[in-house]
DNA sequence: GGCCTGGTTGAGCATTTTGCTCACTCGAAC
DNA sequence: GTTCGAGTGAGCAAAATGCTCAACCAGGCC
């Protein structure tokens, strides 16, 4: 709710050495970091109550399931309806995730299929789910940039606080 | 490679457990899934080894760290240059993923802001990018469904191999 | 049949980590 | 000055780790 973010810089550098090497343990940051054991142990349980950290399921990979292809679905839906949209969606196992955008008629599916006969199956039940009016498919043929948060991470642990000033943008 | 996924019912149940609770040591696993310590053990070195974990700042929420808003950008590329591109983007930090869709001029970018100015600048951005020719910007107004893939986890765990039977499709 | 190989298991071991508490210090806010 | 929050170093028992070993069972193979 506040403008300040509820991670800060010194919680950021733990991020951002468990980004690099997830299965640390507490003193093995710790003394990464230059701060005691205590510190890093209070941080990780207070940032894993609150809700920075998301669930773990994020960081299992769909491809080792079984799963490579991803395929962006964008459907237009009545928008009036969208909890129902959402509910119905929410029970096709192969959504990945979904979300809604401005204006409200557009939704944004992100869908993992295990191959092109799937993602057919799967567009289909999205076309065939109550509320939804139009939908289109695209493949998603490579990843450019991978999920990440690391350059916000980094940012976050150098201490500025986000905003990036406005001169030295476009370096490369 | 192979059609076979990386990951077979006793490694998804592991993900799912995990997925429970994250920081779970691996006896707690071990027991809950009435598995030995050893293969519990074996099992996750084997995952975070081929990949099948991937990194975690997926973990990381960027709302936490004071990035509230989500915003989808679609980009119209020279599908020649799709490397540049990619740089490009991969040097904006709030750019959080890049997809490139089928077809290949079709770029899909999802980008963190600290508020609707914030992402104005960073759309700037996007479109002075060499070799992007339109975008068009859509907010994030709500995730109907989060990111997750808990479901797909569960249908592995099951031993079911993933193709859903054709008959119970839309039961809710 | 006999012979592998791979995955699982239970046991054991020394070492490290955890979870927790305590007292102390430091800086900022009141 | 004092109070508050946060970081620190120390200490402790309990637990987990990383590792190795031998045994076992399934499957496939000759």
């Amino acid at each position: 709710m506040s403008n300040k973010p509820a991670v800060d810089a010194t919680d950021a550098r733990i991020l951002l050495a468990l980004t690099d090497d997830p299965r640390a343990t507490v003193v093995a940051l710790a003394d990464r970091l230059r701060l005691s054991r205590n510190t890093v142990q209070a941080r990780l349980a207070k940032l894993e109550h609150n809700g920075a950290l998301g669930a773990f399921d994020r960081r299992v990979s769909p491809a080792a399931l079984g799963y490579p292809l991803t395929a962006i679905v964008t459907a237009q839906v009545d928008q009036r309806r969208l909890a129902e949209v959402a509910a119905a969606l929410a029970g096709i196992d192969e959504v990945v995730e979904v979300i809604g955008l401005s204006g409200g008629a557009d939704v944004f599916i992100k869908v993992a299929a295990r191959d092109a006969e799937d993602l057919y199956r799967i567009a289909g039940r999205i076309l065939a789910a109550p509320a939804v009016e139009r939908t289109s498919t695209a493949l998603a043929m490579q990843q450019l940039v991978p999920e990440r948060l690391t350059p916000l991470l980094r940012r976050a642990a150098q201490g500025r606080p986000g905003r990036a000033e406005e001169g030295q943008e476009e370096q490369e």
